[in-house]
Formats: C-alpha cells, sequence, structure tokens
RNA sequence: GCGGCUGUAGCUCAGCUGGUAGUAGCGCCAGAUUGUGGUUCUGGAUGUCACGGGUUCGAACCCCGUCAGCCGCCCCA
C-alpha cells in the first residue's frame, strides 16, 4: 500500500523502534540494570523537560550543545528545554532533594530519551537513547576506577567485544587555564601550517586543536605540550591514581592526552569508549568527573561527582541483533465450541506462564502454518475429537512429533 | 549549519542513448492436501517509479525545487 505524502510520519531525525529490534533494547536494559544493581547504584527518574538555564549554567553557553543543539521553546515566558543529557538534571535533583544529607556516596542510574538538534546520521539522531550513571560525594579516584571497571562489565555483558577505553585528565580550574595559555603560545608559531579549523580553534579553544583528526595536522600536534605535562599537584597524582586502579582490576586502557570532551563541566579524569563498526560516530560512551557541577548549578554544598553516558542507540547497533521472543504454545481450535474451551485453556496457560497464541478461526492447515511462521514451539490442536476425549493433540513443532496430552498433564509436557 | 550520494512492489533490487514498469529474488495470499506446518509445485494480489514543477510528441530516466535516508564536515552518546 502506498503511503500518502500528507500521512503523518515520524519527525526526522525521530524513528520507531519495533519487534523484534525492541527485544534487544531490552535486553540491553536488563543487562545495565543487572550489572548497576551489583554495583549498588539505584534509579533516578528526572523530567524530560527542564528550564534552559539549567543546561545552560551546567554544560556551558560556548558549547556546540547549548549554543546550537538544544530544543528549546517559550512555555508562556518561561524558557524549557528537551534535555540534552541527563547529568545537569540528576545534579539538579540531587540537590534539590538534599541527597547530599543521605548516607554515603549517591550511586545513580538512568536511562531514557535525549534531545538534539543535530543532523541525523547513522547513529546519532534528534531522540537518541542515552543509559548512564552518576556518582555523586565522593572525590576519590577509587571512584573514578570503580565507575570506569562498571562500564566496562556493563559492555562485556552485553556482549561487545572488541571495544577501545581511552582515558585522560583535563586538569582542573586550577591547572587548566595555565595550560590553555601554554597551548596559545606554543601554537602561535605553528598555526599557519594548520588545517583551517585548527586555525581558528587556536583562537577560540586551543584544546579543540588536539582533537583535530586531519592526518597532515597530526605531526605539528603531536608536538605541542601535554597536558599530563602541566596537572597541577592534585590532579597529577589523582590521575596516577586512577590509573593504578585499574591496572589492580585488570582493566586495559589507553592514555590519551590528547581527549578531550565537549561539556564544559569536566575536569580531572575523563573517558571515552569507541568501537570500530560505528562509522564516524565512533564513540559508545562519553563519561568523566565533573566535581565543580553542583555549585555551578547554584549550590553551597560541594558535590564532587563522576559519570558517564552510553549512547544505547549506538549500542545496540554493535551488538548481535535478536530474534523475536519465543511463542510458547498457539492454539488451534476447530469449531466454535472448540474456540470457548480455547479461549479458558489460553487463560490458563497464561497463568502458568507460558505465552499462548489463539487462532480465532480459520482451517487446521492455516493454522500450522501460522504456528510454524510464529515460531510457535507446539501446536495444541482443539477439535471435537480431542474435547470429547478430555485431550489435546500437541505438537512439536520442531521435532513435528504429535501426542496426546490431558489438560492436567499439559503444563508438563510444555516445559520440555 | 555546510558538502557529496541515493529515493522503482511489504523488503532487496533490475530497468540500455528519454519510447510509457519486472514470468526478478524474498515475503504475503490461495490451491494441490474437507483435521496437520516446515520441502516442493501451481496460481494470485500489491506500484500516482518519494513529492511538486519544468523541458519534450513522449520522462522512472534530463533540469529545478522540496522532503526523506545514507555518507562525510562540525560536534558529540
Amino acid at each position: 500500500m502506498k503511503i500518502p505524502t500528507e500521512m503523518i510520519r515520524a519527525v526526522k531525525g525521530t524513528r520507531d523502534l519495533l519487534p523484534p529490534d525492541t527485544a534487544v533494547w531490552n535486553r540491553v536494559e536488563t543487562i545495565a540494570r543487572e550489572v548497576f544493581r551489583t554495583y549498588n547504584y539505584h534509579e533516578i527518574r528526572t523530567p524530560i523537560l527542564e528550564e534552559t538555564q539549567l543546561f545552560a549554567r551546567g554544560v556551558g553557553t560556548e558549547t556546540d550543545i547549548v549554543s546550537k543543539e538544544m530544543y528549546t521553546f517559550d512555555d508562556h515566558g518561561n524558557s524549557l528545554t528537551l534535555r540534552p543529557e541527563n547529568t545537569a538534571s540528576v545534579i539538579r535533583a540531587y540537590i534539590e532533594h538534599r541527597l547530599d544529607q543521605k548516607p554515603g556516596v549517591q550511586k545513580l542510574y538512568y536511562m531514557g530519551p535525549m534531545f538534539r538538534r543535530e543532523r541525523p546520521q547513522k547513529g546519532r539522531y534528534r531522540q537518541f537513547f542515552q543509559i548512564g550513571a552518576e556518582a555523586i560525594g565522593s572525590d576519590s579516584p577509587f571512584t573514578d576506577a570503580e565507575v570506569i571497571e562498571m562500564v566496562c562489565e556493563l559492555l562485556t555483558r552485553t556482549g561487545l567485544s572488541g571495544f577501545h577505553l581511552l582515558i585522560n585528565s583535563v586538569g582542573c580550574p586550577d591547572c587548566r587555564p595555565q595550560f590553555v595559555e601554554t597551548l596559545r603560545e606554543a601554537l602561535k608559531p605553528v598555526a599557519a601550517s594548520l588545517c583551517g579549523d585548527c586555525q581558528r580553534r587556536a583562537e577560540t579553544n586551543p584544546l579543540r586543536v588536539l582533537d583535530c583528526k586531519i592526518a597532515e595536522d597530526q605531526p605539528v600536534i603531536d608536538a605541542l605540550p601535554s597536558i599530563l605535562d602541566n596537572l597541577c599537584g592534585v590532579c597529577a597524582p589523582h590521575f596516577a591514581a586512577v590509573q593504578t586502579f585499574l591496572n589492580d582490576r585488570g582493566i586495559e586502557f589507553e592514555v590519551k592526552p590528547r581527549l578531550v570532551r565537549g561539556l564544559d563541566y569536566y575536569m580531572r579524569t575523563t573517558f571515552e569508549v569507541t568501537h570500530g563498526n560505528l562509522g564516524s560516530q565512533n564513540s559508545v560512551l562519553g563519561g568523566g568527573r565533573y566535581d565543580g557541577l553542583a555549585e555551578s548549578l547554584g549550590s553551597n554544598v560541594h558535590s564532587p561527582g563522576i559519570g558517564f553516558s552510553i549512547g544505547e542507540d549506538r549500542l545496540v547497533m554493535t551488538v548481535d541483533q535478536g530474534e523475536a521472543e519465543a511463542l510458547d504454545v498457539f492454539l488451534a481450535p476447530l469449531g466454535d465450541a472448540a474456540l470457548r474451551h480455547a479461549g479458558s485453556l489460553a487463560r490458563e496457560l497464561r497463568q502458568a506462564g507460558f505465552s499462548v497464541e489463539v487462532l480465532a478461526g480459520g482451517k487446521l492447515k492455516r493454522a500450522m502454518e501460522l504456528a510454524n511462521k510464529l515460531g510457535a514451539r507446539y501446536a495444541l490442536i482443539l477439535g471435537d475429537d480431542e474435547i470429547a476425549a478430555g485431550e489435546y493433540s500437541l505438537k512439536n513443532m520442531k521435532s513435528g512429533e504429535q501426542r496426546r496430552a490431558a489438560r492436567a498433564d499439559l503444563a508438563a509436557a510444555l516445559v520440555d
């Protein structure tokens, strides 16, 4: 059937997730919840809408996200925004509900849709899904290592292999500004030999030059000073400790001094996981420490934190594609009386935990075809013979073997 | 926001230098088989050739615009 042009379609950059793909999503989310549980993380659900100011102050006005990628609208004089990420919201909720008064480190996880008005591409949607976690209330490098370990565990458990963990330290307000100046000075004599973008970045945001992917620029960039040689007396030992703790856990990583992140709130530890077959959107997750975020959102309580978010759309792409959840039994009633009988039988089987499909009418041949196409493990035939005998014909669709089974024995017969 | 490529049946795709769409594969429906699927055989249905305009005697094909998807840039999950 042709879909008329005036037919309403999903808006650009959004998409429908259909079965059997949704089974993969559910599997990933179930694994994530299980991993989070074992690390004593608990779920938080924040609104999809926030005051625009939250992201402006939290993520940073100068970032691309805030300056040009947000879904912002006026709500009777109040500027609201569809959340482009969730860390700012979680910290807002942490402050608002005085979670700093609760005992211990607050370990929170979330999963849900985020919105950014970017040009859609494979693995980049305007409504996309993230699974993330935040540990708030600890500035210990031990926490950094535990968070990174947890995320690796999560990825491994989903069946993802061949991913690559990159870590770095981006310093803190005490040492980063100084490094940026050092970098700016170092760039002055060489900027002219770099690409156009880098020449611009050398002025506006020298750190971004480090992230340049142009091959010809690499020799020059490699020769630039490294932030890791310019960390302060607090950041340097912190980063060293994170690496020690990761090594203790047998986690493989690569220190990439040129890893810079796009959100203003990151400081000290930052990390990223990439995967080969994602094209140019090769980053599956990103995270880092954000010790000053709570204060920049107006809290007078120092609440150091570290977290990450996984691009669920991208993770799902790299994970094995799923099959539809198996159907346990297909009921094929022959005739009106049998149909009524099938209704009560289906209810009984469902209450026993089996998935059941009942054909509301049609020939037996059609019923068997459908049972096969739906991937049913068993077909149960209810004809006059069966009802009179008080036994059903139970057919194993895989082996083709068929036998009689009494109602009382059905549950046991279906388990095999 | 910028650049490139693509858009034909439910899906994957043929379709010559413009001559009026394909016995294509898969899928779907029906029959061969009045209570038995998966293999096989036979038959059948479905397209405003993305949309709108232009050139032409004639456009799926050429031109312009729009929309959508993909790929790259920017940036990021």
